[in-house]
RNA sequence: GGCGCCUUGGCGGAGUGGCUACGCAGCGGCCUGCAAAGCCGUUUACACCGGUUCGAUUCCGGUAGGCGCCUCCA
C-alpha cells in the first residue's frame, strides 16, 4: 500500500491520506438542467479513476458522486422545455447517467439526489437555527454568516470582500447581504415544493451537499471534491453550515481543473463538441478517457478538435501494441465491476515491466498525477516495441485498467467474411507479382473500413479508426 | 479592486537546483513490392529583468502577458 498525497485546497499543503480508515470521498455531481458536457465530465473521470487506483493499493474506499436535482435552472429549463420540472430532473438525470456509463467506468458507490434528501435538510436547518447560525425570514431561511468565525478559510477571503448576490426579491429578508440561503419559500412558477417548519418551499443548493455528504460517509469524511469553480461559494458554504453545525466535515478539498475551449470558439461547425455524449460518438469512449486525464486533474485543459484527435491518435499506438502483442484482457473487467486487486504488479512482473507499473503508481500516489502516470506507459510500450520485455504486455494492461482503459487490448473484432476472402485475393496477387491488382483490393478494403498491414506472420485487417 | 493560478521545444503537456519526460505533428532513414504498423535519428524548450547559488527552466523579488473565482457553474 502507497503512501497517497493529495494538495489540499483548504490548507495548500500537500496531506497525505489516511490509511487505516476507510477513505470516504465526495465529489460534487451535475446539477440536471441539461446533458453533461466534456466539462461536467472531468470530476466523474477524475475521481471514479482515483477511487479505483485507491481500492488498487488496498485502501477501503467510499465514492460518493451527487446529483443536483432541485435548482432554479431547472425550473425554467423545465418550463422552457413545456414539462414539468420533477419529470425534466429525472429525464436529465437518466440521461447523465446514460451518459457517464458510456464512460465505462462504472459508477460511484452512492449517487444520493437533493430529492430524497430534503428530510435530512430540513433537519439540519432546523439544528442551525437551534444553535443561532441560521434564521428564518418570511419563509426562507439563511444562514448567518458573521456566526462563523471560519467563514473564507477554504476560498482565503475576507467577508467584507464578498457578495453572496442577490436571490430575486430576497435581499430584503437577510440580515446581512453576505448570508445566504439555506431554504427558499416556494415562488411563482415553481411546481415542486416540500413542506417545512418555515412553510413549503425548497432547499438551497449548498445545504443539499452538507446533508448528502454525511448521510452516505459520516460527519467526517476524507476527500470533498469537485470543480476549482465551486470553491465560492459552495464549498465554503458547505464548510460553514456543516462546521457551524459540529461536524468536522471532509480533511482534504481536492479541485480539479476547468475544460476550456482554447480560444476556439465552441461550435459543431467548428468540429469541437461540447456535450460528452458527442464526444463519446465521435471519438470514443477510450479517446475522451484518454483525453481527460491527457493533464494534471488541478490545471485547466482546453478541450478542441487538435487535444481530442492527439488522444485518438495516443489510444490508437496502445492498441497497435496489444495488436502485435496480445494479451488476456479478460482478467480485468471495465465497467461497473468493482475490480480486485490481483497479485501485486510490481513482484509479479519484475525488471522493467515492474519498475515501470512502480513508476506508474508511485505517479498516481503523487497527487494523482495520471499524465507522469501515462509517461511511464508509453516508455514501456516502446521498450517492448523495440525488444522482448517480460511481462510488458501483461503490465501495460494492468497500468491502463487502472485508468479505464483496458479495452484497449480486447483486440478487434473479427473482420467480415467478405473483406477476409479479398485479403486472401490479394495475397494471391500479390504472390502472382500483380500489384497492380493488389493495392487495387486494398483500396476496394480502404473504403469498406479496413487497413492491410502486412507483417512477418501475413497480412492483417485492422479497422480504421 | 480582492483571492488564487498560469507562461516549457511546431502543438498538447509532466517535471527537476547540475542528468532523456511523455504524446501528437514535421523532416530524414530502416523495414515493406509500395504502404501501414513498428524502429532509429532529428528540429533555437523552459516569457522578460534582477537576485540567491559553484551552478536555476526549477528558489526569491520585480516586469509583461494570459486564465479562474469573487452571481449560477464540474
Amino acid at each position: 500500500m502507497r503512501e497517497v498525497r493529495i494538495r489540499d485546497t483548504l490548507s495548500g499543503a500537500v496531506q497525505t491520506l489516511d490509511a487505516d480508515h476507510e477513505v470516504g470521498i465526495y465529489a460534487c455531481g451535475p446539477t440536471v438542467y441539461s446533458r453533461i458536457h466534456i466539462g461536467n465530465a472531468r470530476p466523474f473521470v477524475v475521481f471514479s479513476l482515483f477511487a479505483r487506483f485507491l481500492r488498487s493499493e488496498g485502501y477501503k474506499t467510499r465514492l460518493v458522486i451527487n446529483v443536483t436535482d432541485i435548482n432554479d435552472k431547472i425550473y425554467t429549463a423545465a418550463a422552457r422545455a413545456g414539462e414539468g420540472s420533477a419529470q425534466f430532473a429525472a429525464r436529465m438525470t437518466a440521461a447523465y447517467v446514460e451518459d457517464t456509463d458510456r464512460l465505462g467506468l462504472g459508477r460511484p458507490d452512492a449517487e444520493p439526489k437533493a430529492t430524497e434528501t430534503v428530510d435530512g435538510i430540513v433537519e439540519l436547518i432546523a439544528h442551525l437555527i437551534e444553535g443561532g447560525h441560521a434564521y428564518e425570514s418570511g419563509g426562507d431561511v439563511y444562514f448567518r454568516v458573521r456566526s462563523f468565525s471560519g467563514y473564507g478559510k477554504l476560498s482565503n477571503r475576507r467577508p467584507e470582500d464578498m457578495d453572496q448576490g442577490e436571490e430575486s426579491g430576497s435581499a430584503s429578508l437577510k440580515e446581512e447581504r453576505l448570508d445566504f440561503a439555506l431554504w427558499k419559500s416556494t415562488k411563482e412558477g415553481e411546481d415542486t415544493s416540500w413542506e417545512s417548519p418555515w412553510g413549503a418551499g425548497r432547499p438551497a443548493w449548498h445545504i443539499e451537499c452538507s446533508v448528502m455528504a454525511e448521510r452516505e460517509l459520516g460527519a467526517s469524511f476524507a476527500v470533498h471534491g469537485g470543480g476549482s469553480d465551486l470553491v465560492f461559494p459552495h464549498h465554503e458554504n458547505e464548510i460553514a453550515q456543516s462546521e457551524a453545525a459540529g461536524r468536522p466535515f471532509a480533511h482534504v478539498w481536492m479541485h480539479n481543473g476547468m475544460v476550456d475551449s482554447a480560444g476556439e470558439k465552441m461550435s459543431k461547425s467548428e468540429g469541437n463538441i461540447f456535450q460528452l455524449s458527442e464526444a463519446l460518438d465521435r471519438y470514443g469512449r477510450e479517446a475522451v478517457v484518454a483525453y481527460l486525464i491527457s493533464g494534471h486533474y488541478r490545471q485547466p485543459l482546453a478541450f478542441g478538435k487538435l487535444p481530442m484527435e492527439e488522444a485518438v491518435a495516443r489510444v490508437e499506438r496502445l492498441r497497435n501494441f496489444f495488436r502485435e502483442h496480445p494479451v488476456g484482457y479478460t482478467a480485468w473487467i471495465e465497467g461497473g465491476v468493482t475490480l480486485s486487486p490481483t497479485a501485486d504488479p510490481v513482484s509479479a512482473t519484475g525488471g522493467p515491466a515492474g519498475e515501470r507499473v512502480a513508476g506508474f503508481l508511485d505517479a498516481l500516489a503523487d497527487d494523482f498525477n495520471t499524465p507522469r502516470a501515462m509517461a511511464e506507459v508509453f516508455e514501456l510500450v516502446s521498450e517492448a516495441n523495440r525488444t522482448d520485455i517480460p511481462n510488458a504486455p501483461a503490465a501495460i494492461l494492468h497500468m491502463l485498467g487502472l485508468v479505464g482503459l483496458a479495452s484497449l487490448a480486447a483486440g478487434d473484432e473479427n473482420a467480415d467474411a467478405a473483406a477476409e476472402r479479398m485479403m486472401l485475393e490479394r495475397q494471391d496477387a500479390r504472390a502472382a507479382k500483380d500489384f497492380a491488382r493488389a493495392d487495387e483490393i486494398r483500396d476496394e478494403l480502404a473504403s469498406m473500413g479496413y487497413e492491410v498491414r502486412d507483417s512477418a506472420d501475413g497480412p492483417r485487417l485492422v479497422p480504421k479508426s
